[in-house]
DNA sequence: CGAAAATACTTAACATGTTAAGTGAATACG
DNA sequence: CGTATTCACTTAACATGTTAAGTATTTTCG
């Protein structure tokens, strides 16, 4: 019990412990982790809705824009680790969402592309979900959404640089 | 085939497909989910050479800071699920890093602590856990990471208020 | 050519995310 | 006082994140 703090903040608690470290919930990793859940909590419930986890979306939305790709392409695209995609082309597949084949050229890969039902879940989707981007993008501002977008991006880039160089040492 | 982009970036695609959406890389979920990565790539290598995950981390690092708490709030302070949060509390128990007892005043709460050896797992995590922080804010730029977090802030904030609309639209 | 190395996935194993259901203890309230 | 409801967790079930290992195919190169 003792002073147990009722503020979730947990502000700037004087009384410092054994280990001095940045006042936790203000981390970046956990601010980008709560805006990132913010956000989603509003799309979930519409993906459900239609049967769809938000990765499965993440991948029908990759595949409508390019019609064919390969696995490792489409894992880049749509941000998603190769073991995962696999589960979910495999599920995707079995709906009949999806549709795939073996490259005649080289019979490791495999293209993959959207069925014609998976069009029509998209189109089913895809007015609800735009409704609600366009919600957040009017509450949040069109410009200071931009602004964010813009930093996000900068950030990922200057880090990746420092990956970059992992590597190389790595190599070394 | 036909005209497979090679650009990860899927520029503007003047041919649009069936359902014209906005950029599916440039989507603030997708911004949100590779900056979060990008980040956590610097730090995960480190928390594994100590044998903690992520989220393992988190919680320790909060019970570093609050001596003692009830899971419930254990769970909104490290943002993490309950389910997700008994499972781990299960396991840093068996690895004695944390304590936990019931409390006296009403048995279906238990008080969780960080255990002596947890402190010293923290101790030795936390320089270079500190160092890698610091590395990020230098090239990215203090002020630079102080605007994001402040519009990441804002912007949860402003969809945490659609979600309070939302509760009241379901209980009426 | 043919064995070694690289490539494009897939499987496996374990940890977490997410929702629903279960359990035991405290409260509300008729 | 007793029962229905609420509360604080825990379990369960399924999907994904993450790393390592496996498989089949292709390339590389001696």
């Amino acid at each position: 019990m003792a002073k147990k703090s009722t503020d979730p903040t947990n502000g700037s608690a004087p009384g410092a412990r054994q280990v001095p470290m940045r006042d936790f919930s203000r981390s970046l990793p956990m601010s980008l982790l709560r805006a990132r859940e913010a956000v989603m909590r509003q799309f979930r419930p519409s993906l459900r809705e239609h049967g769809l986890t938000e990765q499965q979306w993440r991948i029908l939305r990759a595949l409508a824009s390019i019609d064919a790709a390969e696995v490792t392409e489409l894992a880049r695209t749509a941000f998603l680790l190769g073991p995962s995609l696999s589960r979910i082309l495999r599920d995707l597949e079995a709906r009949n969402l999806i549709e795939r084949k073996t490259a005649k050229t080289d019979q490791r890969r495999s293209m993959v592309s959207i069925s014609r039902e998976g069009v029509k879940l998209m189109a089913s989707v895809a007015p609800s979900s735009e409704a609600i981007y366009a919600e957040i993008t009017q509450r949040f501002g069109a410009r200071k959404l931009a602004e964010l977008q813009e930093m996000l991006g900068e950030l990922e880039l200057c880090l990746a640089s420092v990956d970059a160089r992992d590597e190389i040492t790595d190599d070394a």
